[in-house]
DNA sequence: GCAATTTAGTGCACCGGATGCCAAAATGGA
DNA sequence: TCCATTTTGGCATCCGGTGCACTAAATTGC
């Protein structure tokens, strides 16, 4: 039985860095050697790359040289090269958890839904340069199309497990899993359509996209509100 | 502007093998070498394999042994190893899209999409095995699930084209989007709800949840019918 | 000032999927 | 028999990812 490598990618955080062997994970008194960069650069000089000669023309060394690590460290700061991409969003998954968990019971699903999706993204102006090359990188890109779904896994999980406690049963029956990747598919809509154009506003994307969601498309598409 | 450089694999055929340099692709007189084995040959002794040992933990050199070819054919059958699970989905894909062009206009978009998706989901008793396997496969092993994003894209794409033409606008519009993106995720809940389950109806659960899609989740899942 | 400890970085070997290239095999037909 | 055609197969190569052993730099306590 040769046994090597088995996936075992299971040991998730829910916070940016919960305590693992990543470096940069220190934030007062720095015990042993200081790590050479932070996520953040890496992420920079990874984005830049991208962007200048799209996503698979760009290796994992050139990202490393770029920022003045090994091949090898590399892999400490992100386990995989389509992390850079996704960036911190463990954290912001865990957010919308608390979210959805506050939410009054008085409030109907999908208003909470809507208003706590709308709330875990809210970017500042000077952030949403980045975050729309990648939405775009995340949505365009095959290969980073793959390796997003596992993300989108992730949060359909915590939303039907919000869905499962509002409508009974449990989050893997077919009402809670149907709520949650129907939501998921809105909010993909949004962020994509959003990303693409140019001018456009990404909370009034989403807001819409939910609403329409929350109409159902039984009449053909003439939404309310 | 940066140019994004998409991956460009584009020139995907709407029927198996359409004409391209995949082997198996004859019918009548046989001219060169005769083909060593079958699509369908692989991809039994493939899914034979997964069950057994688990995907991860199958090599492609595996597989290709099992079948009595080389590594490098098996390259030649399927483009990879994940496409051996989705099987002929471009054919599918394509039935799904001359149904819903064949639709008349004066039944309701929904109605449209969930008889579309079920007619093209119509299985003989004798195939509801392996589809169960492949659709476990598809939506639990990380990397498979990683891969078929990519198919969903696809099926998006045509169900964004028919819903635009319904609603108005072009296919990448908000509208569209959403539609298209939350009846695949319908399709998803109730395709994965059924293979998780054991003696379950496929057709009744992809009804119900594009029933519950069509009626919407304002009600707090309440749903009608 | 000096070990012990802690933390980060590095090099190396290796796996497995995937691709391009070219030669070899197997067939039908002129 | 020789040729065109088509599939197969081996080989080299790329790239992402991982396990392991080892080195480098900093802090703590003596």
């Amino acid at each position: 039985m040769p046994k090597w490598k088995r996936d075992d990618r299971a040991g998730l955080m829910t916070t940016a860095d919960g305590g693992s062997t990543t470096p940069a994970g220190r934030d007062g008194a720095a015990r042993g050697r200081p790590a050479a960069t932070s996520r953040q650069d890496v992420a920079r000089a990874a984005l830049d790359l991208f962007a200048r000669q799209g996503y698979d023309e760009t290796t994992v060394d050139e990202i490393a040289a770029a920022v003045g690590i090994s091949r090898r460290t590399f892999f400490r700061y992100y386990e995989s090269k389509p992390d850079v991409v996704w960036g911190e969003f463990d954290a912001e998954l865990g957010r919308l958890r608390d979210r959805l968990a506050e939410a009054p019971d008085s409030e109907p699903l999908m208003d909470v839904l809507r208003r706590s999706v709308i709330a875990t993204n809210r970017f500042g102006a000077g952030e949403l340069d980045e975050l729309r090359i990648r939405i775009v990188l995340i949505s365009t890109v095959p290969t980073l199309v793959a390796h997003s779904a596992v993300r989108y896994e992730e949060w359909c999980e915590v939303v039907a497990g919000f869905a499962a406690g509002r409508l009974g049963g449990s989050p893997g029956d077919l009402a809670p899993q149907t709520v949650a990747r129907a939501a998921l598919g809105a909010a993909m809509a949004a962020f994509a359509c959003w990303a693409r154009s140019e001018g456009g506003d990404l909370v009034a994307e989403v807001d819409r996209a939910f609403r329409l969601l929350a109409t159902g498309f039984a009449d053909d598409g003439r939404d309310a509100a």
